[in-house]
RNA sequence: GGUACCUUGGAUGAGUGGCUUAGUCAGCGGUCUGCAAAACCGUGUACGGCGGUUCGAAUCCGCCAGGUACCUCCA
């Protein structure tokens, strides 16, 4: 059962073309460093892709990267934003995006989020997008004006229904929209562009049919989707606040192009917020991923690791928000090294006679909640439920069978790490190297305690052990020094 | 103004008619321990307010209060 936006209701999931599913969501614009706010849906549809792979199912899940074609309406012109980096930072637009992407994905990788089976750019799809365009033409959904091809709002609207998804109207729409950029050109104020003539200044551009220019933004998620899923696919995911319009329009111009609906299930993760607030950029209240790891922003008290953000998300459904907040984190670091202890402990417990654990209703249970429109919290909590019974066996107050002990290890392993994609943090390769000499430090301490007790076998035995390991110990006049010759 | 949604204990956050006052963190008491840590056991107070439906509501309905998001690029 997953919680279709469409329909505002759980629904049970029927793939179109079983065992295949096709999941696109959409990915990030490169323009800046991942935030909070991009690590919910990455890790909200990881977990979606790694638990219907684990069902079975054979998944294609796309992820864009979004490098053209947004427009910046606070800017003077319709310059899109990679451009406008671009030029602030005297960069070739490629070069921005290249890093970004980069960056990214190494946020990513951090996190433990999976690779999507296709990541494709939009600016590797222009034809694509072209030929979406043309084809809403064809079908005259769309008109040309000035080198520009807006949507056609109301026609459709007429022929089919505009705002299923966001549950709007029109007239609503018509009665808010602002006073945008190239008004003029458009018949209606909700038409929104499908191509976008370029601006004399605009560096970002291709030809086409009508003009220089870009494709509008909804067009990528269209053209791209069809291309690498097909006419109708399963699942389309991001976040809530692109139900309108971008997924809006998704939705309009599949239908315009091709007759009928693309997507099954529209699935939307919910916000981040900040003292109650959106985390985003147009708030300026967004801390980078990076910021985390590492703990430089003055709203942390702490470098966070990536596998504290990780839980931390995923403590909370993906449909409700998450209050960011030092103390929340940090109950989440101590958590999760709860749930660790518990695994390494697992590993070490023995098995006797009867079983006190239920180990099969706590499979069946974690399942539950999982079918249950990925009740990611509710497996977390059975998890420190499971938590508890190994701490019990391990204290002598509980007993597991061979056959349970090793069903528990396959269940907890199989939620834990394949299923939510938590993974054991030890320290990098540098903080360890770090501790590792200090402890060095800690015995030729003891050593030099044991030669001014003239205390030499001691001193002598610690020396000739780390000796032993590779350790070159140099007394000199002012103190001990050590390498590690190997 | 329109649309969608939210309000659970010190913090966070599941639950959505009785089977759960989930779970985690913090607190308190105990067991264990040379001392600590970890672990285990026990423990408190919660469902924004007011009505209604019901044998029974945190859970459904209505009203009120407060809050958020979207309507403009945004995860």
């Amino acid at each position: 059962m997953i919680y279709n936006t469409l329909t505002r209701k759980k629904e049970i999931f029927e793939p179109l073309h079983a065992p295949n599913v096709g999941l696109y969501v959409c990915g990030p614009t490169v323009y800046g460093d991942a935030h909070l706010g991009h690590a919910r849906p990455a890790i909200t549809f990881d977990v979606l892709f790694r638990y219907l792979q684990k069902l079975g199912y054979k998944v294609r899940y796309v992820r864009n990267i979004t490098d053209v074609g947004h427009l910046e309406h606070d800017a003077d012109e319709g310059e899109d934003k990679i451009a406008k980096k671009a030029r602030l930072e005297q960069l070739e637009p490629m070069e921005v995006v290249q890093y970004y992407t980069l960056r990214y994905h190494k946020a990513m990788e951090a996190l433990n989020v999976l690779p999507p089976s296709i990541e494709p750019h939009a600016s590797g799809h222009i034809i694509e997008q072209i030929e979406l365009v043309k084809e809403i033409l064809d079908n005259g959904f769309a008109y040309e004006s000035e080198g520009s091809v807006y949507f056609d709002v109301a026609k459709y609207d007429k022929a089919h229904n505009y705002g299923v998804l966001s549950g709007r109207n029109l007239d609503d729409v018509l009665n808010t929209t602002r006073e945008l950029d190239g008004q003029n050109e458009k018949r209606n104020p909700a038409d929104f562009a499908l191509w976008k003539c370029a601006q004399p200044e605009h560096i970002m551009r291709w030809p086409s049919p009508w003009s220089n220019g870009f494709p509008g933004w909804h067009c990528e998620c269209t053209a791209m989707g069809r291309k690498y899923l097909g006419e109708q696919f399963d699942i389309h995911g991001g976040g809530m606040d692109l139900v309108f319009p971008h997924h809006e329009c998704e939705i309009a111009q599949g239908v315009a192009a091709m007759g009928k609906p693309v997507v099954k299930y529209w699935m939307h993760n919910n916000m981040i917020t900040i003292n109650g607030q959106k985390m985003g950029k147009s708030y300026n209240n967004f801390i980078n991923l990076s910021e985390f790891f590492s703990g430089s922003h003055p709203l942390l008290e702490q470098p966070y690791s990536p596998m504290t953000i990780r839980f931390f998300i995923l403590q909370a459904h993906y449909r409700s928000t998450v209050d960011f907040g030092n103390e929340a984190l940090q109950a989440a670091e101590k958590g999760l090294q709860r749930l660790m202890d518990a695994w390494n402990t697992l590993n070490t417990i023995p098995s006797a006679g009867a079983t006190t654990v239920d180990v099969a209703k706590l499979r069946e249970k974690c399942h539950e909640a999982m079918n249950d429109d990925m009740n990611t919290a509710q497996v977390i909590s059975l998890l420190f439920d499971a938590s508890r019974s190994i701490n019990q066996i391990a204290d002598g107050k509980a007993t597991i069978s061979a056959d349970d002990l090793a069903e528990l290890k396959e269940t907890f392993h199989l939620f834990t790490f394949d299923i939510l994609g938590l993974k054991e943090e030890r320290g990098s390769g540098n903080a360890r190297e770090e501790a590792y000499g200090k402890v060095v430090d800690m015995l030729l301490e003891q050593r030099q305690a044991a030669k001014a007790a003239k205390d030499w076998a001691t001193s002598d035995r610690i020396r000739n052990e780390l000796a032993a390991l590779g350790f070159e110990i140099k007394d000199g006049k002012e103190g001990t020094t050590w390498k590690l010759n190997r």
